[in-house]
DNA sequence: TTGAAAATATTGAATATTCAAGAATTGAAG
DNA sequence: CTTCAATTCTTGAATATTCAATATTTTCAA
């Protein structure tokens, strides 16, 4: 399996990020109607719980590293999406939550995600899309 | 499935970005021993074929968009590990090709992409990989 | 055959990401 | 208690990527 001189497309680390782009691609067109990158869509997700959580929480729950982050949260605190409070407990901590402004957004972006996994489901079928996901999961928690 | 409040660990984009992020920190982990980047590897493998490929074929086939490419190319040629030869046949192309180097490096890059797969295998197992590679080309293919 | 449209690759400016360093706070050993 | 290491976040410079425009060549219709 996966000999030195099988093609690319036989390795799993493309494979991977080969699905990934094409998905990837398809959401950005969808949430680009309101003019958001799919990170941010990550981001007002995971605040969309109403608790705070720290910077590096959120780094690692969207996939971006801190100074990233820290960037792409400056841009959204200017759109007055999301804001910024000093933890109480430990004051190197920053706590960010959600706006009612970004809970709106959230809401129109959970719509337009949503689409996007019916449209999936629809050509690639309901099936193989739930042992994909089970087999993702599964390689994530063996990487660990 | 997929419902608009369910967290964002159970849509398959996310999940994919997951799996595609950390496999391919550990593929790169890898590869810096060679000091080389993950893209570059790709380039490598693809042109070793020893046909040559143009920009943009190779473009879709490294998952990377022209402009990009070309800078990476720029790089390479000047680390000697590949050449450029004008398409004699349409002259708008170029095309691009692997040199003696860059083959002795693609073989050391493959023993250790190889590597990596062999030790995917160990952890999360022979069939639950190939089946995920399996459902990842059906992905690939019904997003076309 | 000519001229306009399409295809291919590159360039330069604008934007985004990353790396390394810094500032503030906490933890913990002596 | 004090001090030094560790944690958390941000900043600025270096690097990389992307978007829009350009140059070149080919295609194809009139």
């Amino acid at each position: 399996m996966a000999k030195p001189n099988a093609p690319i497309t036989e390795h799993l680390a493309y494979l991977l990020a080969q699905a990934n782009r094409e998905i990837n691609r398809q959401l950005e067109l969808r949430l680009s109607k309101e003019g958001v990158p799919v990170e941010q869509w990550r981001i007002l997700k995971v605040l969309s719980d109403g608790n705070g959580h720290s910077m590096g929480e959120l780094a690692d729950a969207v996939l971006l590293n801190h100074p990233t982050l820290t960037k792409m949260i400056d841009r959204m605190v200017s759109d007055t999406l999301v804001y910024r409070v000093q933890d109480p407990n430990d004051r190197r901590k920053v706590l960010m939550f959600i706006s009612d402004r970004g809970k709106v957004l959230s809401k129109k972006l959970n719509t337009l995600a949503v689409d996007q996994e019916e449209h999936i489901l629809e050509s690639y079928g309901n099936k193989s899309t739930s042992e994909l996901k089970r087999l993702l999961e599964s390689l994530i928690d063996s990487s660990n």
